[in-house]
DNA sequence: TGCCCGATTAACT
DNA sequence: GTTAATCGGGCAA
């Protein structure tokens, strides 16, 4: 049974929705697969874009829940967040890889003739491989051209610190698919005691 | 207005 | 391992 996850699902503490994300799977105009990777943006959080308040880049982040929010990194890469908690707590998760599912064609024509592997671990890779760009920025998540569907099997999710920032580096809100091939990096093994 | 730097990626050595 | 590409946000002046 296909569950499609409402609005209502993300108004919930983004910490609590971010691992049941994990698994679920994400499609933008029919193209896209199952989120394997991602990682929690809270605006008390020092490294989010929410942090010193609302500005014309990040007001979809102070809106309500269950919406896409969507921003150029390094001048050249789109990468898409899923808005969080009630309106007004500037809370998000950065999707930041898919195991490709549907529409492959469409993917490697994006991205070039690449390894599969390569299509879209890395935020600002799965945005090239779905043709996600700053047109999306506010789109509703649980409607047209975006389907979003809960995940159907169990999984064992796997957490760590976060990717490519300097503020807050420490805290361990990347959250990602146990053993998965399509990782943007893999997730540290638990040190032996 | 000017300057620095970033929730990145690919192509280098 | 290192670094160029590329540009808007945020802050100092």
């Amino acid at each position: 049974m296909v569950r499609r996850l409402k609005r209502s699902f993300f108004g919930r503490g983004v910490l609590e929705v971010a691992p049941e994300l994990i698994g679920a799977t994400l499609l933008f105009k029919g193209v896209g697969g199952r989120i394997v990777e991602l990682e929690a943006y809270r605006h008390t959080d020092p490294a989010a874009h929410s942090f010193r308040g609302p500005t014309e880049r990040n007001a979809i982040m102070f809106g309500p829940p269950g919406y896409a929010y969507v921003y150029l990194s390094y001048g050249i890469h789109w990468c898409l967040n899923f808005v969080c908690e009630p309106k007004g707590s500037a809370s998000a998760v950065l999707i930041r890889a898919l195991e490709p599912t549907a529409g492959l064609g469409a993917m490697r024509r994006r991205r070039g003739a690449l390894d599969d592997r390569l299509l879209c671990s890395g935020p600002g890779r799965l945005c090239q491989a779905l043709g996600i760009t700053h047109k999306q920025n506010g789109f509703a998540l649980d409607k047209a051209p975006f389907e979003l569907f809960a995940r159907t099997d169990d999984v064992e999710v796997v957490t760590g610190p976060r990717i490519g920032i300097t503020k807050a580096a420490d805290r361990p809100w990347r959250y990602g698919l146990k053993g998965s091939r399509f990782l943007s990096k893999p997730f540290a093994r638990p040190v032996k005691p």
